[in-house]
DNA sequence: ATGATCACG
DNA sequence: ACGTACGTGATCATT
């Protein structure tokens, strides 16, 4: 028999440290939970037991030994983030069929002890699970410890490596630590004497009562000799504070601890209101739990029913007529990219009732009603839909994902399933050939209660009025592509690999023998130890060779500058040569997705490929986008915002100097170089400039004197002299920033003038790296979104006025300040004002906003 | 699957 | 005494 012991608090103290910090959207904290499970999870794997016992410390008043409890209460108490963890933890243990074991006056470790003794006295096997290298005093023949060192490495100890590693027997080990001490225990140990001595003591005399019953006739030097006896009471005492007890009075008979069925419904769904979706399935907790969820809600009882197309519209038309409600439905589409997704069935939900139907005439039908009120999962897809079969969609109101995403763009997606989930809406129970359709019975009930959220967050208006338009903006974009020269890459490509080929050869060569260059760890075997090199940076899995480290290097070795120039050029033709290549259409255009609910700022993405990150910085890069160009007789217009984030702050902050610099259109770098250096603006030097522009990226971004430092190479203390200064002539962006603190704590979220909300629970972290970041984004987030809604309804608009005015120019790329239209030549000037106009005028702040728009017939011409 | 690196705003 | 700017996505190597 073999029994699992896990030290509860241990455990959940690795897991709370080792993984990032995770919360529900109310600011519960979940990851310690999170790791817990996970860890469990795998040490189970790994040691196959038979029977688990979770051990935890009771909130103990009392201790064993009144001493002891002295020491203790110098102990820092669990942070609030995980003491919060701690009762959920439990209960869901609970409900998973684990039995937790808890000893009044006694610690987990006792209880690890005496567990581990009542097997090693039966005969069992027992296999101990803990963070903490205390236990391994109870290693023996059928006792071993499995100690997790961080969330990835984990050891098991038997008495051999014990051994192996300290030099002695796991008792021994007591020993030690009674004149070592330890720390973090408040173990006093003997004054003066470290591990080494201790180690080297008990080797030699194996006890500490040995040592103190013959101190005198001992072979011991006499400065140590003298220690121990000024310690003597310390050294007493620590020995029995170090010893693990065994005799805790807990249940010892091993059938109480096999791992029952628990109550699995119960578990999912506290998962559930956790947030812990991936834990669900991870755990197969899946299909039990929506089943009994419903049983025990009393949900309704759903027929799912496949109709034709004019049954289908028959109940539809009857159902809305009837109702008086919008219609809710789903429509399942599947596809590679935009050209080829194809809707497969739409699902709608009727009372008690969810029709579905595969015919797209249906949906065609429901789309272009007018008397129709639509309630979607997706509206972006159906746009899409739409548009490649020239219709427009009528009377579409209210988008789920989109809402789900408002509420909480902290969440990592917005499917169906998990936003039921999330919000506690109960599925109803269909037959069992129709369960995918269960959650298209729920989304009544879901929008209901997205409706009612979005509506206290009042942001009705950016739902309906922003995001749910550029949704079908986005879908066009991704339908009409941007046109590739794909032959003109495809030489680019070749012309860089016979240089990647060359510096391949070369870098061998200098180095002295070949390896994958690309390998970070072999690069860095081959620079730091090879060519013994000084590494400056460590990662988590050895020394650094991003771009900093190298360029510091860079009069060490000529191999340095080979190695850069080769990293430039591998990149550029894997990532944008090659892959890009891949990716482009019959139609010779690229189709980009844009993803509108991805980002935690309200920023888009893209993928597949990523058109926000096509090289510009540098020469050779930039002359990519030469392969980005318009389609015959039509040119690019490419329209971007000067310094809109810079300007949100000023609006935001309503600081003086910053709103007055922008108003009178000067340059505000420059600007800043003479309030930051305190000198007339004609006096400004280049350098001044550059440095101040720094600081203006520096404090949007929530600055640090060390980072501004680094970035641009001036001492700490001089940097922090910039900010300083800056913050005191811009006084309203330094009360600003103190501002948005407290209101993001007091409120728990920060938000932007269009009512884009972001939640913080990192502020009320203990940890001071994690608060420290919540900072930084809370006085970050309300600027970047700001900036963000800001062009999002510029493309709303600018996507109307082409349309209004009839021209056939149209939107096919946005790269967050910027903007591309392919347009037919002669509508180049009207596009070009157009564009302008709509982006200056998208938002009314205290500071104009500017745009300035350029034609060419590729967007490498279009951009200067 | 995760980390390191590097492309963009 | 800590570790160090905000937001993304793709690739390659490695586990």
């Amino acid at each position: 028999m073999k029994l699992l012991v896990v030290d509860g608090n241990s455990i959940l103290n690795r897991a709370f440290y080792g993984i990032r910090p995770l919360t529900t959207k109310d600011g519960m904290f979940t990851n310690a939970i999170y790791g817990f499970l996970t860890m469990l999870e795998k040490i189970k794997a790994d040691t196959a037991p038979d029977r688990v016992a979770i051990a935890f410390d009771l909130k103990a008043k009392t201790f064993r030994h009144d001493a002891y409890a002295l020491y203790k209460a110098n102990r820092k108490g669990m942070p609030e983030e995980l003491h919060m963890q701690l009762q959920p933890l439990k209960d869901l243990l609970t409900a998973l069929g684990y039995k937790i074991v808890t000893c009044e006056g006694y610690e987990a470790d006792d209880i690890l002890g005496t567990l581990a003794k009542a097997c090693e006295n039966n005969g069992d096997e027992c296999v101990i699970a803990t963070g903490d290298r205390d236990s391994l005093q109870l290693v023996s023949d059928r006792v071993s410890v499995r100690l997790a060192k961080n969330l990835n490495g984990t050891m098991i100890y038997t008495p051999e490596i014990v051994k192996e590693e300290y030099g002695v027997t796991p008792k021994e080990l007591i020993e030690i630590k009674a004149i070592q001490g330890d720390t973090s225990d408040n173990i006093p140990g003997v004054a003066g004497i470290g591990p080494k001595g201790a180690t080297e003591l008990i080797q030699k005399f194996k006890t500490v009562e040995y040592i103190y019953e013959h101190i005198d006739e001992l072979d011991i030097k006499e400065n140590m000799r003298k220690k121990l006896v000024s310690s003597k009471e310390n050294a007493l005492i620590s020995r029995m504070l170090g010893e693990i007890c065994v005799t805790a009075p807990v249940d010892t008979n091993l059938d109480s601890y096999v791992v029952t069925d628990g109550d699995k419904a119960e578990a999912s769904k506290m998962m559930g209101r956790l947030e812990l979706f991936s834990l669900i399935s991870k755990l197969g907790l899946d299909k039990v739990d929506d089943e009994d969820i419903k049983v025990e809600e009393e949900t309704a009882i759903f027929d799912v029913i496949e109709l034709d197309f004019d049954n289908s519209v028959k109940e539809i038309k009857s159902f809305v007529k009837s109702s008086n409600k919008p219609l809710y439905f789903y429509t399942r589409f599947e596809g590679e990219d935009a050209l080829t997704k194809k809707p497969v069935y739409s699902a709608f939900a009727l009372d008690k009732k969810i029709v579905v139907c595969n015919e797209s005439a249906v949906l065609d039908e429901v789309l272009k009603s007018e008397e129709i009120e639509k309630n979607v999962f997706s509206s972006k897809e159906l746009f899409s839909y739409a548009d490649k079969n020239n219709f427009e969609i009528k009377n579409l109101t209210f988008d789920v994902s989109l809402a789900g995403y408002l509420l909480n763009p902290n969440a990592s997606s917005y499917d169906l399933e998990k936003l039921c989930a999330q919000y506690e809406i109960a599925l109803p129970v269909v037959d069992d050939e129709h369960e995918d359709f269960a959650v298209v019975g729920a989304m009544p009930e879901l929008c209901e209660i997205l409706k009612k959220n979005i509506d206290d967050a009042d942001q009705g208006s950016l739902l309906h009025d922003i995001e749910i338009p550029l949704a079908n903006v986005l879908a066009k974009m991704e339908n009409i592509g941007f046109e590739v020269d794909v032959d003109g890459i495809k030489k680019y490509g070749e012309d860089i690999k016979a240089q990647v080929d060359n510096l391949e050869q070369e870098i061998y060569s200098q180095i002295g023998y070949e390896f994958n260059i690309n390998s970070p760890k072999q690069l860095a075997v081959a620079l730091f130890e090879d060519l013994g090199l000084p590494a400056k940076k460590k990662t988590k899995s050895g020394y650094s060779t991003n771009a900093d480290v190298l360029e510091s290097l860079i009069n060490y070795h000529p191999v340095i500058s080979m190695i850069l120039q080769y990293r430039t050029l591998a990149k550029l033709k894997s990532t944008y040569c090659d892959s890009l290549i891949k990716v482009v259409g019959e139609d010779s255009r690229i189709h980009s997705s844009f993803n509108q609910t991805e980002t935690r700022t309200g920023r888009i993405s893209s993928t597949e490929p990523n058109l926000q990150n096509i090289p510009v910085r540098t020469e050779l890069g930039r002359e990519l986008r030469r392969f980005f160009v318009a389609k015959d007789d039509c040119v690019l217009i490419d329209a971007d915002y000067s310094q809109i984030e810079l300007r949100v702050l000023a609006h935001i902050s309503n600081d003086e100097n910053m709103c007055k610099a922008f108003t009178d259109n000067v340059d505000i770098h420059s600007v800043t170089a003479s309030q930051v250096f305190n000198m007339p603006l004609n006096m400004v030097t280049p350098i001044m400039r550059s440095r101040a522009k720094a600081v203006n990226f520096g404090i949007v971004y929530g600055i640090g004197a060390f980072s501004l430092a680094k970035d641009i190479g001036v001492t700490n203390k001089e940097a922090s002299n910039y900010i300083k200064s800056y913050l005191a002539h811009y006084s309203g962006i330094d009360s600003y920033m103190k501002n948005i603190i407290e209101l993001a704590k007091s409120q728990g979220y920060v938000e932007t003038l269009f009512l884009r909300r972001r939640y913080l629970p990192e502020l009320s972290a203990s940890n001071h790296i994690t608060r420290s970041f919540g900072e930084r984004v809370a006085r970050n987030a309300p600027i970047q979104g700001t900036a963000a809604d800001i062009i999002k309804i510029a493309m709303v608009k600018v996507d109307k006025r082409l349309k209004d005015e009839g021209l056939s120019a149209r939107l096919i790329l946005q790269v967050h300040d910027e903007l591309i239209v392919e347009a037919p030549a002669y509508e180049s000037m009207i596009v070009a004002m157009i564009l302008q106009e709509e982006m200056e005028n998208a938002a009314k702040l205290n500071v104009p906003l500017v745009a300035e728009a350029k034609v060419g017939k590729t967007w490498f011409d279009a951009k200067d």
